[in-house]
DNA sequence: TATGTTTCCCGAAACGTTTCGGATCGCGTC
DNA sequence: GACGCGATCCGAAACGTTTCGGGAAACATA
């Protein structure tokens, strides 16, 4: 285990001189720096990242909080993510340190520990709820963070997100401008700001088109087949009106939703059209459902890597415009839809 | 950010006393001791781990190197294995840290960048091979690890693993106790140390009833579903003496048989039996099968535990004997099977 | 009273880096 | 010859903790 000192030595120069050669600060002749490069790599040198880290109080560590053990259905979710960010970081220089929130104790309070130990440079903060205690916190902190998504309207913190508003929007006018009238949405829970944002998206484009904006035609839940199934089925065994087309706010559901019309006995599109967001996650792709169905589509592992880029840069004191971004998403049609 | 200093400060004693107070050593009275732990809880005072770590040269964090980036298959795999350790270690006062092995750069050659940059005590190490570099390099450079499974026969180092060969031959003996005597089995890839300890097994049971021990019927592959139906076709359609009953390592492996068989026409277990190994992972479970599958079963998830225990205790520098074990499986028979 | 033995405490060094505030030297300029 | 200046270099302090080697009282033992 080579230091500084052993470099300075073996060089005859002074340890301060050996470690700005190494920085590469100005005030070092060309010579010298190369000679110190040198004899770093013979020696084998790797700096210690803990002495270094306490003096610069940086630890080149990034963390990430999830917020709970996931769910056997979110697997895929939680493996794009974390092995996602992880090799991101990795390949930026960067150590990704994980810590599974637990259960029994305020999540803050967890963030709170890893703040005040000083081992992490900054979080990123995932799944935000509209009013997130996480980001407040960190915020009331100070510490670097960025959020994959956004809390409120003009956010003061690094986020990288996809335009959520206009995904609701851009679904429910395709299917407007085909002559629907009647629309339903299933979206996530309603904690969750990404699933606010589509619903406004959703009101919006029906309140431009004058059509009635039904309470019952706005569903939450957690993103799953059974919700799409039950949902669906409970959609058209009511009594109220019957909605012509859904929007589904993920494949899952939109999956759930097949099977729910399949049972019923209504087809796709030519009875009820279906309209989804796609998060181009594996587990249900387009080609898996008995119709190709029309989707804004917006890879989440696009996310990555802005995300990755702007905590370092937050960290870096990079100003707040270059850590803030909204992804594009497309709108890619394909046969769920029937013009009315 | 209050430091040791401020607390002595306040307390009118010397940063030693609070020092070893606070770490409950032996030579400070029992009223000192509770006047220091409640100054450091009103001034909330938390320790800086960098400064510790440079001094005890310990860092307090474990690392996980994942081979590569997780096929879309193995997503359950990762989840469990990431999120099961992730969890123990934070339980257990431990930080996480992730690394995403690059597919450019050798393994080893990660590894041995964490270990010069001192930033980690030990590593888990997983999906070990019959020659396994990373645990000769760790071995050599004597980092502390815990291996999740074996690479040798009396191995060294801490581990955590089933009883492969004993699964290989409980599953074989199974079949050849109710009369079977041409009996094939599928596995994982060849390079795996537990696939090679699971034909051993195999063959032992076959070589003790008198059996004839056939290369054709020990089947290698990445274990998913497609190998179990693809092999299981060819089984059916060679030339060669057909198997009577199958053993499949993985409960993927034995949907793709299933699948095979429902497809070739035969019938579990009237014209074949089929027995599997179950890890109890939440993607194919007994009851997603045709028919309820006899299996060994021995839960992933019980192994995070021990595997978290035995690296904190190698770290500790515990000896060699409380750091390895042999997690139990149980065989539980079903209605797969059928009496020759 | 002298001599150990506990019990509790403290100063200072150490871990390996970065960085602040100079110091030295050579060179050109007036 | 004095002066300033740029180019190189260096000593020492600092980051916050643990730990080594002692030291002073208090108390018991002879």
């Amino acid at each position: 285990m080579t230091t500084l000192k052993d470099l300075s030595r073996h060089l005859g120069l002074s340890v301060t001189q050996v470690s700005r050669a190494l920085n590469n600060h100005a005030d070092v002749s060309e010579k010298t720096k190369s000679r110190v490069r040198d004899a770093a790599k013979t020696l084998n040198y790797q700096p210690n990242l803990t002495a270094r880290r306490l003096v610069t109080g940086r630890s080149g560590i990034v963390g990430l909080v999830y917020p709970s053990m996931p769910d056997p259905e979110d697997s895929w979710y939680f493996t794009q993510f974390v092995a996602g960010l992880s090799a991101r970081f990795s390949r930026l220089g960067r150590q990704f340190m994980l810590h599974m929130a637990d259960e029994e104790r305020d999540v803050v309070d967890v963030y709170d520990r890893l703040v005040r130990s000083r081992s992490i440079d900054g979080f990123v903060v995932i799944i935000p709820q509209v009013a997130d205690r996480r980001v407040d916190f960190l915020r009331a902190q100070k510490v670097p963070f960025v959020l994959h998504g956004q809390t409120m309207d003009e956010p003061d913190y690094p986020f990288f997100d996809i335009d959520n508003l206009a995904v609701g929007y851009d679904l429910t006018q395709h299917l407007i401008a085909r002559g629907h009238k009647e629309i339903a949405i299933l979206n996530g829970v309603s904690e969750a700001s990404f699933v606010q944002r589509r619903f406004s998206g959703y009101r919006q484009a029906l309140a431009e088109a004058g059509l009635p904006v039904r309470p019952e035609f706005q569903v939450v839940g957690t993103m799953t087949a059974e919700l799409g199934l039950l949902e669906t089925v409970r959609l058209f065994q009511s009594d109220g009106p019957k909605p012509t087309a859904i929007v589904a706010s993920s494949m899952r559901i939109a999956k759930g939703i097949f099977q729910a019309l399949a049972a019923i006995g209504l087809r796709v599109p030519d009875d009820v059209s279906v309209v989804a967001h796609d998060d181009i996650l594996p587990d249900v792709a387009v080609g898996d459902l008995p119709v190709p169905i029309t989707t804004t589509e917006s890879p989440l592992n696009d996310s990555w890597e802005p995300l990755a880029r702007f905590l370092i840069a937050a960290i870096d004191g990079a100003p707040l415009k270059e850590t803030q971004q909204i992804g594009r998403h497309k709108i890619v049609p394909r046969a769920s839809v029937r013009n009315l």
